[in-house]
DNA sequence: CGCCAGGCTTCTA
DNA sequence: TAGAAGCATGGC
């Protein structure tokens, strides 16, 4: 990845980045493209405009060098080297036409709170409607910056009790972050340590907040924590896995599965042909 | 309208 | 202890 300072921000020429793939395949919820063809959102408190320029380059909008190396190159992962990475996944024909057809999916690294709410919400629920619960819950109660609002932060959810979420429609998700808040900011849960557990002690430590089970705690883990080793099981990836893989396990893709579910999951969801019990 | 949504908790046998 | 029912809301 190279990357260089202009006008109008900072830009990077790197392979494997698409801004479609990695802002649009259900890692993350606040990102949307604009009319004219750009990626707009916000990362906790950090609002973002994102251009593609052509196959490889793409123009941060209006970042500082110092903005993009503390923040940005980490959250968008663009020093690894994809690649190198999916040349040691296992040989499989499926798995070959996930890969090509999200090639330039990244996993974001979000922060570990905002990844938590985000897959609270999510589940049970449709990805057009889960975008407009966060959305109504950072207008309601996150801080403005600029023309956006940022992530509300633990405190500031903790002390809300469920009749205050109605006005974010999220139903019976309410009660879930509320638990999250209050466990979160009074550190019986300590999100920066469960980052550092063994994954069985990550794991266990997640599901002590109501509302949180494996599916939830495991995308925590890879979209929240960059334990890229994690494998979210939800119920595409269990059927990819029956008809597409027999006999593979999360463990046969190895220390970086997590990428490779992102593969199958947003193939997956573009083609669910794929999925047919007719073409196996 | 009915079915389903990147599941989890609670109830039941 | 496994399996099904119930859950809020709304996208399609």
């Amino acid at each position: 990845m190279k990357f260089w300072q202009d006008k109008r921000g900072i830009i990077i020429e790197i392979k494997d980045f698409v801004l479609e793939q990695t802002l649009d395949c259900g890692q993350c919820f606040r990102f949307s493209q604009r009319p004219d063809g750009s990626w707009h959102g916000v990362a906790g408190s950090r609002p973002i405009t994102l251009r593609a320029l052509d196959n490889n380059r793409i123009l941060f909008e209006k970042v500082s060098i110092q903005e993009f190396n503390s923040f940005w190159r980490i959250y968008f992962d663009l020093d690894r080297d994809y690649a190198k990475i999916r040349s040691q996944f296992p040989c499989h024909p499926a798995f070959k036409d996930s890969v090509c057809f999200g090639h330039g999916i990244r996993i974001l690294r979000q922060e570990p709170w905002e990844a938590l709410v985000s897959f609270i919400i999510s589940q049970n629920n449709n990805v057009p409607r889960i975008k407009g619960i966060i959305e109504r819950l950072c207008r309601h109660f996150g801080k403005p910056v600029g023309e956006d609002y940022g992530f509300p932060s633990p405190a500031a959810l903790s002390v809300l009790d469920v009749s205050d979420l109605e006005v974010i429609r999220c139903g019976f998700r309410a009660k879930y972050i509320i638990d999250a808040a209050q466990k979160v900011s009074c550190g019986q849960v300590d999100l920066q340590e469960i980052s550092k557990l063994p994954l069985s002690k990550a794991r266990q430590a997640l599901q002590t907040i109501k509302g949180v089970g494996p599916k939830v705690a495991e995308c925590v883990l890879l979209y929240g924590m960059g334990r890229l080793e994690t494998f979210p099981m939800d119920v595409w990836i269990k059927r990819a896995m029956a008809r597409l893989f027999p006999g593979y396990t999360p463990d046969s893709f190895g220390q970086y599965a997590g990428i490779a579910q992102q593969y199958i999951y947003h193939y997956c969801r573009c083609n669910p042909w794929v999925l047919r019990e007719e073409t196996g």
